[in-house]
DNA sequence: TATAGCACTATACTCTAGTATAGTACTTAC
DNA sequence: GTAAGTACTATACTAGAGTATAGTGCTATA
């Protein structure tokens, strides 16, 4: 039985907080496949909604729209008949990618190990 | 207005799954500030239950069980009385620090582009 | 004998994320 | 004039995550 060191609760929150940001960003059963399927290519709305399976448009507009305020994604309107609408990847949504390799790694390491237990 | 290329969906999930599955790991109100107080220290459940402001033990308790199923965390039972139980993260756990890291750099940078906007 | 501390569990509730289904506004092509 | 395509929005529902509150079993100390 080892000893008990206090954590300090105040420097202990303030590396919290970014972190849940972060993770806050990404959650949800959408905002991954989303930023996925942008990171390569410029997709419109009905392109999107072809490439995720199983995502309903409600789901696809309400996430892409947070996915804007956060400024990962940026929409463009095209007027043209019927209107298009093409959603890209920001630069700033780029910088994302290593914390989605990161994950990725982590978690195919964790199937690895799950799977053979 | 761009060219639009297809993308693989069977790639796609591929490279999908276990950024989901980290990413599963990781979600929920309170499991990275369980895991973060766990980073240093071994921890007892009141321990937990005192530094992890407004957690109920029924959560506590729910995420624990589930941290240590995934095997990032250890319960340890003492014999004495009352019953005291340790919780260690294992050193499988501790792999996940990277990610946290990576999760708490972009974080920071968020913080600042989205408050200075 | 009563009380207190530890590590939970039980029950019931609320609230939010996600689903299902349908409908809108616009215009061009038939 | 009506059908079809695009990018949504509205409404209603469901399920699961999280909260609130109370109670359990153990025993050493007062």
């Amino acid at each position: 039985m080892k000893k008990h060191i206090k954590h300090d609760p105040q420097a202990c929150s303030k590396k919290m907080l970014p972190i849940q940001d972060a993770l806050e960003i990404l959650s949800g059963k959408w905002k991954l496949p989303i930023l996925v399927a942008l990171m390569f290519d410029v997709k419109r709305f009905s392109d999107l909604s072809k490439e995720i399976p199983r995502i309903t448009d409600r789901m696809l507009s309400k996430e892409l729209k947070d996915l804007e305020m956060n400024k990962l994604v940026k929409r463009t309107v095209y007027d043209t008949f019927p209107v298009t609408v093409e959603y890209t990847m920001t630069e700033y949504g780029r910088s994302l990618k290593k914390v989605i390799e990161a994950l990725g790694e982590w978690g195919e390491k964790h199937r690895e190990k799950i799977m053979s237990e």
